[in-house]
DNA sequence: GATAACCGTGCACAATAGGTGCATGATTGA
DNA sequence: TCAATCATGCACCTATTGTGCACGGTTATC
């Protein structure tokens, strides 16, 4: 509703670059080119300046991509509202995920609606969380689930999007089978403190997280290996290499030689799970409805553990 | 900016025609028809229903409709705030008018924009004050000069436009160069309750504003003919036939057999003549500046007149 | 300081959204 | 019953808007 350019006009102020944006969007670059330029030249407005081999907001430009926030947030809410004042149905509807996590939540939402609402397409895009906002504001996608650390600076304000947190994950403790604590239910990190550690290369949201949950309790790790996948960092700690975290949703099959350990005492770190709608839309119908079966899920998942860990 | 179907839309609810939109908006009824049913399609609601041989909006479409104001609203205030805060320049300019009491403003700010502005294209429409606005919806023109009649219900509460009151036209009496009161300056309208009058045809706004100025003097006028056009109750009282009411912004030529007296006493009737915009267009530096030029040419014509009929 | 990599843009061409005009069907009023 | 009014479908056409590729300018690397 809102003119598709206004929309590559503020994909192109997330991501900077014409060919990011036009990776966003789908377009090539030559149409997310042209398509600035017919902007600029409908609206009478610079935008855009060269800067160096690339391109950048100018002052104008910034100015409305900032003021057009509340706009597009209107729309959604008028939508939204009519959607459900008319008692009228979506046709598409495009979710967002990464990590497994959020794919054992966002696979029964699908299934769900898939069901309820037999017309609806419903198209899932695995994308890590900030690639999940660019889709949001891109409108490639309606809901995205995220996993956000705790660490994180936390975006309830960003005047785009509005977001409901589904549940907390925790990260448990694996240690090889073999290991002298492997026959305990909960450790504390303290008992861990000498043992080599295998987390995330520095720089990593999930690294942050690792170094808040220790210094939470006074605890300087010492890092023997890094690994990016869950899987990696399993195989590290089955082969004896050191121990690491893993969050609850994260599947250990039980072939791996690697057992689980909750956390106890303080400083127990987890992931936060939430879904994240353009701001305005949370009214939709179809939009409460996934929020509806989203917190299901995560009540079915909170509900599955034991009782001090929810 | 906004999409051009939800104008189309919007125009719609106001003349309740595909047809009667078509011709406002300036597309064929078939385009017209298209663009509601895409509508439809990409919004996934239904907002029009067959009702007899036409169609009218439902629920939901009304909905949106009144929802949408504040949506354009919004739209048409950022625009301007970027228009002023990057000082940039519009490249089109509609402007709406009737009369020649609109005419004698908007001529001259027609000419002086193009002398400031060269590079605006200014279009200048005729159009009574309804279709002004209606053509202020269809976002055909950008700034509308109207004259409204006194008695009218004033609109400005319409979350749609902004007013800005430019000049009252009092209306004097005009009467054949031979009456014995043709040498006065001013009179009363109780001096004129015998003679015949000529007006418009009632239902019409001028004739409203007609009654209600003898009503407030207590007196009764007997209406012994109609004309539509000024130039033609001219002609009539020229005639000797009777009596009439002309607005002061209305040329009255020497030739033609008849004065002009400024009514004296209470009840002194006035067309109010006012500027009106899109809600939230008022703050950008081109309606600004008409708005400036507009009430220099208003000032000035207050300036030529007698003290106390300003 | 040459060269490669990167980024945006212009151009030829293609697809398709979106327009017009006319014919048709449905409904209402004379 | 007939004419007038209104919306809509269809055939056709236009022009907006997309793609793919080549090119020029800028930065980083060796």
């Amino acid at each position: 509703m809102i003119d598709a350019r206004l929309i590559t006009l503020r994909v192109f102020a997330r991501c900077g670059t014409i060919g990011a944006t036009a990776e966003l969007t789908g377009y090539s670059p030559s149409a997310v080119s042209a398509q600035l330029r017919e902007l600029q030249r409908m609206l009478g407005m610079q935008l855009l300046t060269k800067d160096g081999r690339g391109v950048r907001l100018t002052a104008t430009g910034r100015f409305l991509v900032a003021g057009s926030d509340s706009l597009i947030a209107e729309w959604e809410s008028l939508r939204a509202a009519a959607m459900e004042a008319g008692d009228q149905v979506q046709s598409r509807f495009g979710l967002g995920g990464f990590s497994t996590a959020a794919a054992q939540l966002l696979a029964p939402l699908a299934a769900t609606l898939r069901s309820t609402r037999p017309l609806l397409e419903v198209q899932v895009l695995e994308a890590n969380p900030a690639r999940c906002f660019d889709l949001l504001v891109a409108e490639r996608i309606d809901l995205a689930v995220i996993v956000a650390m705790q660490s994180d600076t936390y975006i309830e304000d960003d005047p785009r999007f509005e977001q409901t947190v589904l549940l907390d994950d925790p990260l448990d403790v694996i240690i090889p089978a073999d290991h002298p604590l492997a026959s305990r239910e909960t450790v504390t990190l303290e008992e861990l403190a000498s043992e080599p550690w295998i987390t995330e290369a520095a720089g990593s949201t999930y690294h942050a997280l690792f170094t808040a949950a220790f210094t939470a309790v006074g605890v300087t790790p010492r890092i023997a290996h890094e690994a990016v996948e869950w899987e990696t960092q399993i195989a590290f700690v089955g082969a004896g290499l050191g121990v690491g975290l893993l969050p609850r949703l994260a599947p250990l099959h039980s072939t791996e030689n690697v057992v689980r350990l909750r956390i106890s005492g303080k400083g127990r770190p987890s992931r936060r799970i939430v879904a994240a709608v353009r701001r305005g839309s949370i009214a939709s119908p179809l939009i409460q409805e996934s929020l509806g079966i989203l917190q299901d899920s995560a009540h079915r998942i909170l509900t599955a553990r034991p009782e001090d860990d929810r």
